[in-house]
DNA sequence: CTGTCACATCAGTCCAAGCTGATATCAGTC
DNA sequence: GACTGATATCAGCTTGGACTGATGTGACAG
């Protein structure tokens, strides 16, 4: 059994800044306004990476009036949780497994 | 409650070929010869990047004469998928939860 | 329709980090 | 000791991607 784990969508949660996105929008919908709030950073840089978290899935918005709310999407999350589970356990299963010296 | 994820460690597991090196150490515990063979990577790449793993707490080594056993940490790994399930777990508790606008 | 605000896109800069060749180290073998 | 093979380290090159300022678009208020 290969467990694999989503190389891309790790790569998408590695960055600290869309980490921290991620984890506030576990808490609540929020819209770009409030990000920029909370995370201090540039509208123009938190566009850009809230863009890589929809493309990948991560997050989906809701546009209302001229406001667009985003929400974590737990089913994604959760999915990766899972392949790391799997990987963990096959770590264990295997622990005794040592391939001999060539 | 703030569930948050370990930044450091996705950043280590974030690259493709650390990640098939994390993959493959999961099956069994090999030596950099070995993994060299399966990934098809320089030996100086590899060991940087089993360095890296090294430092995280990813991996350990076993010295064996003048060979290097690596041997995956699954704890690591699974203190990973649970804070991954912890978001999610978080997301689907705070689904109804949005911010007014401002 | 005009101004303002929320948000997205574009083009350019810059730096962390991955890859490599050369070299060092250390363990076995002769 | 001399030699070979396994692994680590070093220095330099190169590139992806994060960040930014300027600009575009679309929605609401007046």
């Amino acid at each position: 059994m290969m467990t694999s784990v989503d190389t891309d969508l790790i790569r998408v949660l590695a960055d600290p800044l869309r980490l921290r996105i991620v984890t506030l929008l576990a808490e609540e919908t929020l819209c770009t306004t409030h990000l920029v709030e909370e995370t201090g950073a540039r509208q123009t840089n938190l566009s850009n990476h809230l863009r890589v978290l929809r493309e990948a899935g991560v997050v989906e918005t809701e546009p209302c009036g001229r406001y667009t709310y985003y929400r974590l999407r737990p089913d994604v999350i959760d999915r990766l949780a899972g392949q790391f589970a799997d990987l963990a356990e096959s770590a264990r299963t295997a622990a005794d497994n040592k391939r001999a010296c060539p």
